[in-house]
RNA sequence: GCCGGGGUGGCGAAACUGGCAGACGCAGGGGACUUAAAAUCCCCUGGGACAAAAUCCCGUGCGGGUUCAAGUCCCGCCCCCGGCACCA
């Protein structure tokens, strides 16, 4: 009679025992603490498989941690404000907090159903007033060091969300949100000027060598791209004022035709006005500035420019260079003017071909001549100096360090540094956010909200959450028209909210003191568990929140607040999950699974598309993980995500990988049930030395086992530990003598072994052995070196390197025994029978191969 | 264009530091159990030659190379995914 086990029962009868028991309860003190924390996760919809990835490989890294030995802080909370509580304001006519309270309680409900290892003692939301007060505190600290400052300029604009982005959040051009074209508009905004850290950025990327996957160091070095070149001032000929440029290539310098500014740059206001021709120059910059990116990018073949009819002088000859302002410049890299060599950069040579500019050539190949008229591009190698004075003759290597010596003997530049990273613009004309802690007041100017006042608390009357291109704040009278903190006089307050990035930067501090009322936290607390041990998250925050958190951990550590430079010592990106889905190109829609037969759309007849993506609700391709845990319950869904492929890989969700997993878990507990139930046998101590035949090959076994799981579980290889654990499960289920003291030793290690991977079937298996405490108490197995292999081998016997017999022999044998021992295996004599021996090549305990040559005299 | 990561059975994937390619799972086939089906348990399953076994040959994107031995190392290509991209 076939046993029905009901796994949702089984699991939500030890979720409470865990409870009653206070299991993930965080030690005040930690002795060997481990901080594991995974990317909080942002409450909107609903959860579902995909989120689910990242939250069950930091439960197994926990439980794992756990079980050896660690005192572990494991927190979880919730990432609150943002835009979408605003959309379903505007949509729904729900309050953004109603709504995003509601989205709270539901998160934890689906969490609490999964029996996670948390302390929800330390659960915290960021738009809790609790919680946001000390995201302002933390502006405020920026700002009294001069990190947070103030400044106009022209910043990405979302027409859609009608809000500034970051850089950021700005991807291909969009908004990384909606998709909509940014376009740039000159504002005044909050910035934080991450950019003074550039350098540490860049440099502690070493302490994260190893710790942190290649290619999030790759991103983040590319992203705050540092270049080394040369800074050279070119003069303004009206007024001498500088003008100076950025370059790699100092080498080029005499072979500067012209220069380029961005329109975007301060100085053109200057040159419009002293231009004789303002007008076509003005509507040039006009027209160039209102141009989103990706228009510029439109033009990339097509270099426009104009000319001002104004000069500088050349910083070496003393040239007079014409100035032109052309959009192929990038306002925000270097200087936001570069100077134009068209024989050796490409892009100045498109312009001065398109603007009929002259070329000059200053750099020759080693071997070879350039002809300036016969040119049809940039020669843009290294290479040997020419018409280029006393640098003639050098190679550019020597050329670009002698000139920068020359330009900064004469004070007109020398030896700099650029970065591709711009300063964090951080304010947003939305509502539900961190308010920014500032007064504007007419007479004493910007003044910063008093430390006791804090939270600055957001308003709750406001009833039209419309984006209309400034912050709905601005209409909350009774909030927006304040008292200066300094003079007392009327003033307003800032009405813009903080980029969310902000609370994100700093929660995996709050978590370790989230009570504290009088500070951002306590430090010593804090240095107890920091840095986190282990981080897991998804790979799109590479240049975001892994950026901005980095930064805000160094501001803290010079403030002397935390005493790691680094917040995240290490970090792991699990892979998206994918799901199929039918797709009607004819309906142009999604369609679900009930509405196709036969590759037939049912609705229209056409037939369907069966596309791969992401799950995203937008997609509707979502496999919510509710509804999914109460038919089948949390450790399948748990198994299926973990068994799918390697962990930091994309994944596919399948039914059948579904059924598989749920397959493994059953047989677990039908074998337990039958063989393991008796407490007299899985408690004996074993001697394995007195062990002989398939006893001794079934313990060596479970040491491999458990060798095998150690190892794959601590490199996030868990789809290889677990198909260790099915190999051995499988070996179980065909071992003879079930009664064997093996067999119970193995039960009782591989319950444990299985524990972090699906926590609620080890304990009820654990359980069923008669263990009265939990399982989790137990320490993870270690494995009996001396019996990792068997005394007797058998090592496969190679001719000229294709396996042709094998040889069972005694582990450790020589050489020559091996060889001999293969020499009177009846097939392998065969084939040396009639050639010679030329060489017999033995990899101890693996392979021995003899190389002959045949009589034939073919091999 | 530059920088990462990949390409292995029908499918998801394994393979230490160069040493038996395809562990484990899914799908498929066969058997046991059952009145029957499902479930379960056991066995088979990269391709080809042979009626079959034994056996042999081919096989890790493509073309070369190094080596007794290459999925793994070297050279040259092709394709896919991710990031950056007029960055001076």
């Amino acid at each position: 009679m076939e046993k029905v086990f009901n796994l949702r029962k089984i699991e939500k009868k030890w979720q409470k025992h865990w409870n009653d028991i206070g299991l993930y309860r965080t030690k005040e003190i930690p002795e060997k603490k481990y901080y594991v924390l995974e990317m909080f996760p942002y409450t909107s919809g609903e959860l579902h498989m995909g989120h689910l990835k990242n939250y069950v490989i930091g439960d197994v890294v926990a439980r794992v941690k756990i079980m050896e030995g660690y005192d572990i802080l494991h927190p979880i909370g919730w990432d609150a404000f943002g835009l979408p509580a605003e959309n379903a304001a505007i949509k729904h006519g729900i309050h953004p907090k109603t709504w995003t309270y509601r989205n709270i309680e539901n998160f934890r409900k689906t969490f609490e159903m999964l029996g996670l290892s948390y302390d929800w003692g330390r659960e915290l939301a960021t738009c809790d007033p609790d919680y946001y007060r000390w995201t302002q505190w933390l502006f405020l600290l920026l700002y009294k060091k001069g990190l947070a400052y103030r400044k106009s300029d022209y910043v990405n604009w979302c027409p859609s969300c009608k809000t500034v982005l970051a850089n950021e959040q700005v991807v291909d051009g969009k908004c990384e949100r909606c998709k909509t074209h940014v376009l740039k508009k000159e504002l005044e905004q909050w910035f934080f000027k991450i950019t003074d850290y550039a350098d540490r950025l860049i440099d502690d990327l070493s302490l994260l060598k190893n710790k942190w996957p290649d290619n999030i160091l790759k991103q983040q070095e590319n992203w705050i791209g540092r270049s080394y070149g040369t800074r050279i001032v070119f003069k303004y000929e009206n007024d001498g004022s500088e003008l100076p440029v950025f370059t790699t290539r100092a080498d080029t310098l005499f072979g500067v035709t012209f220069i380029t500014v961005a329109p975007e740059h301060g100085v053109v206001r200057r040159l419009i006005a002293d231009s004789p021709y303002s007008k076509s120059i003005a509507e040039y910059v006009r027209k160039a500035v209102q141009k989103s990116d990706v228009e510029r990018e439109f033009g990339k073949q097509e270099k426009s420019g104009i000319f001002t009819g104004l000069y500088a002088i050349h910083p070496l000859t003393g040239q007079r260079i014409p100035i032109w302002i052309g959009d192929y410049v990038l306002a925000h890299y270097g200087t936001g003017v570069v100077m134009g060599v068209p024989a050796h950069d490409q892009r100045d040579f498109e312009f001065a071909k398109r603007n009929a500019l002259p070329i000059k050539v200053v750099v020759k190949p080693i071997n070879g001549e350039l002809d300036p008229e016969a040119m049809e591009c940039a020669y843009e190698e290294y290479g040997i100096m020419v018409n280029s004075a006393q640098f003639s003759g050098m190679t550019s290597e020597a050329g670009i360090e002698e000139i920068q010596k020359e330009l900064h003997k004469r004070g007109l530049g020398g030896l700099t540094v650029s970065y591709r990273l711009r300063d964090w613009l951080i304010s947003r004309q939305r509502y539900w956010g961190a308010p920014i802690p500032m007064v504007h007041c007419p007479s004493c100017g910007i003044v910063p909200v008093p430390e006791e006042n804090l939270p600055v608390l957001l308003p709750e009357n406001v009833k039209d959450f419309k984006p209309r291109g400034r912050s709905p704040l601005e209409d909350a009278e009774d909030w927006i028209n304040t008292k200066c903190p300094s003079c007392g006089g009327n003033a307003k307050r800032d009405p813009d909210t903080m980029d969310t990035f902000v609370d994100s930067s700093w929660y995996f501090l709050r978590y370790i003191d989230p009570d504290n009322k009088s500070h951002i936290f306590d430090p010593e607390k804090v240095n107890r568990w920091m840095p986190v041990d282990q981080y897991i998250g998804g790979v799109e925050h590479a240049t975001k929140h892994l950026i901005y958190a980095r930064f805000i951990q160094k501001v803290l550590f010079d403030e002397g607040l935390v005493s790691s430079p680094e917040p995240f010592d290490n970090l792991f990106t699990q892979g998206l999950v994918h799901k199929s889905f039918y797709y009607c190109n004819h309906c142009g829609e999604v369609v679900k699974d009930e509405e196709v037969k036969d590759e037939i759309h049912t609705h229209c007849g056409s037939r369907v598309e069966l596309l791969t993506e992401m799950m995203s609700k937008s997609r509707g391709n979502i496999v919510a993980v509710a509804p999914f845990v109460e038919e089948h319950g949390t450790d399948v869904a748990r198994i299926t995500i973990l068994f799918a492929g390697p962990a930091e890989k994309d994944m596919l969700w399948s039914d059948a990988g579904v059924e598989g997993a749920k397959r493994f878990l059953l047989r677990i507990l039908r074998f337990y049930d039958a063989y393991a139930r008796n407490p007299e046998k899985v408690g004996k101590e074993l001697d394995p030395s007195k062990l002989s035949g398939n006893d001794l090959a079934l313990y060596i076994k479970l040491q491999q086992t458990i060798k095998a799981v150690r190892e794959d579980s601590s490199q996030f290889h868990f789809n290889t530990a677990l198909a260790r654990m099915m190999e051995f499960l499988n070996d179980l289920y065909s071992f003879e003598n079930k009664n064997s003291p093996v067999v119970g030793r193995s039960c009782v290690d591989f319950a444990i072994l299985l524990a972090p991977f699906a926590p609620h079937i080890a304990e009820e298996i654990w359980n069923m052995m008669g263990f009265e405490k939990t399982i989790f108490f137990e320490r993870y197995p270690e494995y009996d070196e001396r019996y990792l292999h068997f005394e007797e081998i058998e090592i496969p016997v190679q001719v000229n390197g294709r396996v042709r017999g094998r040889v069972s022999v005694r582990k450790g044998l020589s050489k020559e025994e091996v060889f001999e021992a293969a020499l009177k295996d009846e097939k392998i004599k065969n084939y040396v029978k009639d050639g010679t021996i030329l060489n017999v090549v033995f990899v101890q305990d693996r392979l021995l191969n003899i190389v002959i040559k045949s009589e034939g005299g073919i091999n």
